[in-house]
RNA sequence: GGGCCCGUAGCUCAAGCGGAUAGAGCAUCGGAUUUCUAAUCCGGUGGUUGCAGGUUCGAGUCCUGCCGGGCCUACCA
């Protein structure tokens, strides 16, 4: 309603400059007032036009509230200050179209949208990191979908590489298990955290002699060739674990439409497409010298083409620098093509975003792996040849836009893929691809002491502790949640201890999990979380709980009352006339009611916001303030105490509206309030 | 060396494209109608927004230079 209305506001307001003074304005600010009092929205306008026009800002502001005429669902346009224009919503009007949920319709954009996140090494049990990526792209997938948007979630598996390799080579090599032992230990209950051990007990091991590296490259060639006991041993490992990955974020309501596995992005020769593709457009180029001689390199993102400098006419290979590819000085080269003739991560990002956009001409197969509850079926990638490929698969890829949450050290490799999409001539897929950056989430040094980390003097000293898989060292997501849901459980079971075992379970997890997600949620994507206990456990103040908590205030108010809120709304609220709902929200008296009602017109407003701005922070604050808001209101009006009939409907009417905004901002953030706390 | 990010209250963080008196939570201090459960509410204390210039009606926000911190800069992924 309020984002409704706003651009109303700015279209208006546009019309008016296009006819009083033949201005365009693309993009009109419009902004918030400091108060309630002040009206809904305020337009500084005037003193950007005022040079332009020579005219003091103030005139400039007198001339459009005079001129612009009626606007529908605004009461009126006023001049305040220096020159600022307050317009003010008519607020009997907004509130009945709340209370009524009307949506009015927004233009959508076509086509489907790709979220790639979590893409977890399937080597050993998910940390508080990845739980920070998964939330911020569970959460965006979730605002796309109230947006109304089309989207496949996508997780990359990256079960061919580096780290696979390493714990292969702890099974085989360090315990010297057989694949039967293997097996059934895979099939033991967390397997993932087994490997965390051994993924650190192996890092050891290859310290103690480096000759021990050996086994780390012959099992990473056996990987990439396939069709061997390593690669199956790998296969067995990494499926195992991408089970556990899958269990853990299930826990959290987040789910995946497919699994995109490197093996497959080699099996299915998706690099040789793209390499073809590339080479012909010329975005890669052969080095014949230097360090990375023999090697098929491309310029890294970032770096200016204009570093001719010092490149002295040593280029006897005049077919290189012909038709304007110049020289790549030797720190602006990408290694995409080892001289090996193996290919890099980089490289088979490319070839996989080819895929995303539907650019490279060539598909995975598809098998069903993995059944959600609410039968939702996760699909991942196999070849052709798999007996399980399952030709009645969605149609994954072809998308317009893609999204992918990957952590700020990545940007640079992000962006040469996007500049490999442009150099082919894919200048509207580069455009349409955004890299969601985010922070990492590290240990305050206390944590870390306290996770039995031993700190340097000069550790302590920092303002945290980056985790390291390597070396074993970090909060496991699972034992989080395990932490998070035994503390809220205390809580519960001291509040109530007429509830069941099962129902008191159930209350402590949704707590725990809005606890969890919420936290991650708070920070802004640029921010490192430096991650303490003492905070992710706090379910007081700024807190996914806290908001659960209004909920379940507010339905309390019905049950107490014998009512069913959304009940009330859809039978009773309709029944409210704008000369009732004018009667409590107009005027000075009506400030404090019509602040909340204004922040529940809010939620598509902020969900737009999130989305254009990719930051979710924003509605977790949005959250807290409509709880915080409503909390105030709780206090202050006893709802069911209320003598005047009229009153206490238009009273209940709030709490309903509230109520349901809330648990649909909730919602988007993957956040459930549970029937009492 | 180059690229990107950060520096705001004791602590952790906010502050849409530059806008009205820089806001929350935690901590701390003092209060709250024995009520729709206090996982709540109300109030107090707490700021030269790292430093110095510049741009303009207006700068936490933009520009330049410093200071301090982080990440990236592998024929790893």
């Amino acid at each position: 309603m309020y984002q409704y209305l706003e651009s109303r506001v700015s279209q208006s307001v546009r019309d008016f400059l296009r006819r009083a003074y033949q201005l365009e304005i693309a993009t009109l600010v419009v902004e918030q007032p400091p108060k309630i009092e002040f009206g809904e929205y305020a337009l500084p306008i005037a003193f950007e036009l005022a040079r332009k026009l020579r005219k003091a800002p103030r005139k400039i502001a007198e001339e459009i509230v005079a001129g612009i005429g009626a606007v529908p669902g605004i009461a009126g346009f006023e001049v305040a200050g220096a020159g600022y224009i307050n317009v003010r919503v008519n607020r009997a009007e907004a509130a009945g179209a709340l209370a009524a949920d009307q949506t009015p319709p927004v233009q959508q954009p076509a086509g489907k949208v790709l979220v790639e996140h979590s893409s977890i090494n399937p080597n050993k049990a998910a940390h508080i990191g990845h739980l920070r990526n998964a939330i911020l792209g569970d959460t965006f997938v979730r605002l796309l979908h109230f947006a109304g948007r089309d989207v496949d979630v996508q997780n990359y598996i990256d079960n061919t590489g580096v780290q696979v390799a390493d714990v292969v080579v702890g099974f085989m090599h360090v315990e010297k298990k057989s694949r039967a032992e293997i097996e059934a230990l895979a099939s033991a209950p967390h397997f993932d955290f087994y490997c965390w051990d051994l993924y650190a007990r192996v890092s050891r091991w290859y310290e103690e002699d480096k000759q021990n590296l050996a086994a780390r490259a012959a099992a990473l060639h056996a990987i990439e060739a396939g069709n061997n006991e390593t690669a199956k041993i790998a296969e067995l490992i990494s499926i195992a674990v991408l089970r556990r990955h899958l269990e853990t974020m299930e826990r959290l309501d987040i789910e995946y439409d497919f699994l995109p596995r490197e093996s497959e992005i080699l099996r299915l020769h998706f690099w040789d497409a793209a390499f073809g593709k590339l080479k012909e457009a010329g975005v890669l180029t052969f080095e014949n010298e230097g360090k990375n001689k023999g090697c098929w390199i491309m310029r890294r993102a970032g770096t200016a083409k204009t570093g001719a400098a010092e490149s002295a006419g040593k280029s006897g290979e005049s077919a290189e620098t012909a038709e304007g590819a110049e020289k790549i000085s030797e720190d602006d080269q990408k290694v995409i093509v080892r001289s090996n003739g193996t290919v890099g991560y980089v490289g088979k990002d490319i070839a996989y975003h080819m895929w995303k956009f539907g650019l490279l001409g060539r598909d995975f197969s598809y098998r069903k792996f993995f059944r959600y509850p609410n039968a939702h079926e996760c699909w991942i990638s196999t070849t052709p040849s798999d007996p399980e490929a399952d030709s009645e698969h969605p149609h994954f890829g072809d998308v317009a836009e893609i999204y992918n949450v990957i952590d700020a050290r990545q940007s640079e490799a992000q962006n040469t893929v996007i500049e490999a999409l442009r150099e082919l001539g894919h200048g509207e897929a580069a455009d349409r691809y955004t890299h969601f950056s985010y922070e990492m989430v590290a240990l305050t040094p206390r944590c870390a002491a306290e996770m039995g980390y031993e700190l340097s003097e000069e550790e302590k000293a920092r303002p945290w502790i980056e985790v390291s898989g390597r070396k074993g060292f970090g909060v496991k997501a699972d034992d989080l949640i395990d932490t998070l849901i035994a503390s809220a459980r205390k809580e519960v079971d001291s509040r109530h201890p007429e509830l069941s075992d099962a129902e008191r379970a159930s209350i402590a997890t949704q707590i725990a999990i809005g606890a969890l997600r919420y936290f991650m949620l708070k920070f802004t994507k640029p921010s490192v979380i430096a991650f303490d206990f003492k905070d992710a456990l706090s379910f007081e103040g700024e807190t996914g709980p806290y908001a659960q908590y209004a909920v379940v205030r507010a339905t309390n108010i019905f049950r107490k009352g014998g009512l069913d809120a959304d009940k009330f709304l859809s039978d009773s609220a309709g029944g409210l006339s704008a000369d009732d709902l004018a009667k409590y929200l107009d005027g000075e008296s009506g400030n404090g009611l019509w602040e909340l009602w204004m922040a529940a017109a809010k939620t598509s407003y902020v969900v737009a916001q999130c989305i254009a701005t990719t930051e979710s922070a924003y509605l977790a604050k949005h959250a807290f303030q409509l709880a915080q808001l409503f909390n105030a209101f709780y206090h202050q009006h006893p709802i069911l105490a209320e003598p005047d009939e009229a009153r206490k409907k238009f009273l209940l009417a709030t709490a309903a509206v509230v109520r349901r905004e809330l648990m649909r901002v909730l919602a988007v953030m993957g956040i459930t309030a549970p029937p009492v706390m």
